[in-house]
DNA sequence: CTGTTAGCGCCTTCAA
DNA sequence: TTGAAGGCGCTAACAG
């Protein structure tokens, strides 16, 4: 490697101090234009990069927000991941990522690696195992804020931008009901996720003001795992009474549901309908997705969470605060 | 906020000196092991946690590895991520990820941003539209050593590693020979990158050796937009003697043309046979994939080229060197 | 318009 | 076994 240089390599090549260099690289207009243009020029020649460790250190922000997901493979999350650097771009913050891989352990990790690096804010989407919140309240002991997108934490006051799941879930349970369907089961998500909760509570409300009959073994919970899924989505279909109708916690879950359908001679949304959520671009390319998806504008929740974020950097905000995002049923024209 | 605390509040708390606590916290035996469980315990409970910028400036290094892709939701480079993930978290090695969304500029910018944060080393995958590596060129002049993962730069030597379509491309076009195909067309990628080269010389060389013709008007590029690619199907079906087979440069690429082909009545793998690149896990879902597609392994890439970046980090890796991961012929089983 | 100085938080020789 | 001192690269008063 080259030997590194600094402001000082350049001072001293230029016959001038430090600090010169410094003001003329950020075109200090105190600084004779001529000396300016000098230095810029060298700095060029030389590549000249400076080093973020000592400007941290030195002016205590990094213009840099660590970005915590639970993972990168699933759409929902890649699609919040652009709206969120799309804010960020705007105020001239760099987002650098990180994955959980729904372990929170790495969740830790990651944010203990962010803290370290003294990022400016944290955005974190929850790991779906995550049970403790403690690496959270460390961060925020140290002044850096977090904005929690989507999957937020139980319990723990924080600033939040969530997806409002009743309005989008209320809607496809009357669009199954005028469908003639009655019997409706829901393929929920681990109950660590606040989401989860939503979806059962909206899911319970909905069933009993169209008065239609639930009962527990309607209800169960993956973890997400394919193989959960499936093996969860085995159990109801055998059931003396099976379902009309499977609500899944997401458009995965619902692919690997109907999946389990198919294997049993089942066509789907004929034999048995499906119901899910986040109506991602993928299930465009299904044959058998599920007829209706709860669209939840995964993109626009990175957006509000990059701006709720911008918000507290720049002009503080008092008291945590919730921000909403209505989802919407969408029907696939195929139904 | 609360206020910072260094090493210093730590020392001063404790009455002893910040170097001693510094020791300490590394868990240096030359410290006694009173004072180090005393510095421990005050740490943890004041929530101690150090800055990294302070300590990247003194020892010059981050353990941090910067990686760049073209985009985060395509499963190819998720699975990629993961491979990296996994072996530098066996080195001690946090990695930070950012994408390109296949714009050279944004390319750019997240390269320059590892620079100045002075990454150990970056491990990339070329956005689709980058053309120049003057970025590249200035962080190795900084002594940091750059991987190639699969999208590899034209024309500019570095350390990479790549897929080799040959192995798995030739399979296919056998495979199709086999089944009485005989006229094949390529739904290629940007001429930019290099594994668009390579499908398209050895779509060339294999159609050769198998004595088939080809033409140019069967040999087309999509930017692999959704946009782009169906217009150049529209064009390939629209041809007054169209191909039997479709090679489609990827999974995503295939999947859209696909549907150009379904939306004209045709029945994919009947009407017209479509052979892909990647094997994608999310394939498996679709009724309609393609036939058969040439598995590339994207976790292998990314486990060996993160092994390659972990040699060169700690013994040195003299002059570049290239790293092969052969492809393979997957036929689904519904063929 | 430019230089001097001090210090951000941490590590590490050198000294005790 | 511990402390004092200097410096990593950069910035920002404070002087001129």
């Amino acid at each position: 490697m080259a030997e590194t240089v600094t402001i000082k390599t350049i001072a001293s090549l230029l016959g001038v101090s430090p600090s010169t260099v410094s003001r003329a690289l950020q075109g200090n207009p105190r600084i004779g234009l001529r000396t300016r243009e000098r230095v810029s020029e060298l700095a060029r020649s030389l590549n000249y990069v400076s080093n973020s460790a000592a400007q941290v250190l030195k002016k205590n922000t990094t213009f840099t927000v660590g970005v915590v997901v639970p993972n990168l493979h699933e759409e929902y999350f890649s699609l919040m991941i652009e709206g969120i650097e799309d804010v960020l771009e705007q105020n001239g913050l760099q987002a650098i990522i990180s994955q959980s891989r729904d372990n929170m352990n790495r969740e830790k990790k990651a944010v203990e690696h962010f803290l370290r690096a003294r990022v400016d804010g944290l955005l974190v989407s929850l790991s779906a195992t995550t049970n403790e919140y403690d690496h959270f309240q460390n961060v925020e002991r140290y002044g850096i804020p977090i904005v929690f997108c989507d999957r937020t934490p139980k319990g723990f006051p924080s600033f939040r931008v969530r997806s409002v799941v009743e309005t989008g879930l209320k809607s496809g349970l009357e669009f199954l009901y005028e469908k003639g369907i009655r019997k409706i089961a829901l393929l929920n998500g681990p109950p660590d996720l606040l989401s989860a909760d939503e979806r059962l509570n909206t899911y319970l409300r909905g069933m009993y003001e169209l008065k239609l009959e639930t009962s527990p073994a309607y209800i169960r919970t993956t973890n997400l795992s394919k193989e959960d899924t499936m093996a969860r989505m085995e159990e109801i279909l055998a059931l003396e009474n099976p379902p009309e109708a499977v609500i899944a916690f997401n458009d995965y879950v619902a692919l690997d549901a109907i999946q389990v359908a198919k294997n049993r001679g089942l066509i789907p949304n004929k034999d048995i309908t499906f119901l899910s959520f986040a109506n991602l671009p993928i299930t465009d390319y299904m044959e058998n997705g599920p007829i209706a998806s709860v669209e939840q504008f995964p993109y626009r929740i990175g957006f509000k969470a990059g701006q709720l974020l911008e918000e507290i950097l720049s002009s503080g905000v008092p008291g945590y605060r919730e921000e909403l995002v209505y989802s919407v049923l969408k029907i696939r024209d195929k139904a």
